[in-house]
DNA sequence: CTGAAAGCGCTTACAG
DNA sequence: CTGAAAGCGCTTACAG
């Protein structure tokens, strides 16, 4: 690899005068910067970040501290419109391995080591041990799906709360009232949101919440099964389930058929996320759609404002929901 | 953050001292490392990696070359094998941002800034334009699911040939004769071998592949539903397909049903990956597997085996492939 | 408009 | 066992 020495030197300047031309400083004559730029060409000299970032403090980086599996839809959708605004932007991601055999590793001495410009954050609870520590650093943050503002971090999310109530409105007007509800855990806000919006949702159309009806699990498939057996053992099922993820619904239509009912005909189903497979799953889920790849793109696109404009005030942004109809929901059985 | 200069001046050393003891160098007194070790947890030190590289010249870091979304499930699965295995492994993973607004933006400079020390591939075809400069650089690559191997570079695969051949025989044992073959593009590696394992499995069996059968496609759902709409207007139709990826299969099943007619009952379908959805899909798919993660894993191993030892030659692994025989295939009708 | 020099935070011969 | 010094490849006042 030339170095900006061999490039000074063929071009008969000094590197400083290089520098300058790599970074178009306009104190330059026409004629200099012409003959640099055409040795930078021949000689395919690119600049070597690390040796910049050395310099400036900086790295054009951004690390991404996702706390579940990749092979969650709503993570593959969120790095594919994260991947999109990155685009162009001359920033990379980093994906911050951790080292689980260092007792104290530290995420955030990791991105400090990597002089990482900013880090976008998904699926960070609360009380996880990291979280403190990040937002005490200066570090550039934007959580997705998770209330957690700092001095230096701001948050995306979606309607959750209108979402949820739009898909008990839409159950309302079908003519179910034993309506079930499948939370996810309540240590993360957009969990507490959603139960929000189904205690509201039902408020609102005076229907009284069956305690036994309102399920805790986590966001998978399995929760989603688990979930619904336990629903399926009460003495009077509900005729329509509220879930609070995609992954959720499939687990609960699942179990539904398993046990010899058909959805929509005797229980209805709505998810939550629209990730691409709701589509594809027979019967197609109806369920509140979130942009998710739209949430990837602005969570960085508010995140280099952040790091480039350090008066930009973390931002708070929340994108709208909207429920799509599908077919697994309908009127219930008289 | 504190400098190694920091470090020294409060531990009283010299700071060549305090790079001795961060890198476990013997040649320092049990006394002096103690009174470092201390220091640079009192202080919170931690190496600048930018730095360090800048000297080293590397970044210990692997760049990922995906030209395909990463909504993709193989994608996903793959990323999560390659998070697994960069665990603890000291390197950590960056997505080079393309740059599509500059016109001879190059993959192969962009490793060369980040002075990536490996990358791997996903997705990249024969004739892709930065696969020739990347292989004449000298950077390890290992290359999934693509036969490209170069000075440093090996690539890994999963059985394909063999993979479509059990399929086939499956097809078979069940009474079918009239099978249908959706194949990914020849322009890549996993196209042709499953192309010749289809070709070489119908002859196994003394059975002649009707032209009008293979369609060419890619790998997405969409291709799927193209192809099989093309097979079900024929006079007449296959009895049985094997698809080249799971999203072909469910783009193939939909379209079948959509025309009145069901899966395994009328038409058997037959997919390949394995993917996390083909069990959730209903009916759950038959498939043949690949160990993604494992795939994953495996090209960052030997990866970085190739990185850390410039003698290790670039392996060609290709791991074993088996048939998942679920829901999606029975006796054709008499 | 141009360049010499210091410095970013490390590592590594080398001398003692 | 310890440290002074050079150097990795850049940028940035500053002087001219």
């Amino acid at each position: 690899m030339a170095s900006i020495h061999d490039v000074a030197k063929e071009a008969g300047v000094s590197v400083a005068t290089v520098s300058k031309v790599i970074n178009n400083y306009p104190d330059v004559s026409d004629k200099t910067r012409k003959k640099v730029s055409q040795t930078i060409k021949q000689l395919k000299y690119h600049p070597n970040v690390a040796a910049r970032g050395l310099v400036k403090g900086r790295s054009w980086t951004v690390g991404v501290f996702v706390t579940t599996s990749f092979t969650n839809p709503f993570v593959s959708e969120l790095l594919e419109g994260i991947k999109t605004a990155l685009q162009n932007s001359g920033y990379d991601l980093v994906l911050l391995s951790t080292r689980f055999d260092d007792p104290n590793y530290s995420f955030v001495e990791h991105c400090l080591s990597r002089n990482v410009d900013g880090v976008v954050g998904f699926g960070v609870a609360r009380n996880d041990p990291h979280l403190e520590e990040l937002l005490e650093s200066d570090i550039a943050t934007m959580f997705v799906d998770a209330d957690i503002r700092g001095r230096r971090a701001g948050y995306i999310t979606t309607e959750n709360k209108a979402g949820i109530m739009q898909a008990v409105e839409h159950l309302v007007e079908l003519g179910h009232s034993r309506i079930s509800f499948i939370s996810g855990e309540l240590d993360k806000a957009v969990g507490v949101l959603r139960h929000e919006g189904f205690m509201e949702g039902m408020k609102a159309h005076n229907l009284s919440v069956n305690p036994d009806y309102v399920r805790i699990s986590d966001y998978s498939m399995e929760g989603g099964t688990r979930a619904m057996n336990d629903l399926l053992a009460l003495n009077e099922r509900p005729t329509a389930v509220v879930c609070t993820s995609d992954m959720m619904a499939f687990g609960a239509i699942n179990v539904i058929h398993r046990s010899g009912l058909s959805v929509p005909e005797d229980i209805s189903v709505i998810g939550f996320d629209n990730t691409y497979y709701s589509e594809i799953f027979s019967p197609a889920l109806t369920t509140v759609n979130q942009n998710i790849p739209s949430i990837g793109s602005h969570a960085i696109e508010t995140l280099i404002a952040m790091i480039e404009n350090s008066d930009f005030a973390p931002s708070v942004v929340t994108e709208p929901s909207n429920l799509v109809v599908r077919c697994t929901t309908a009127k219930p059985r008289k």
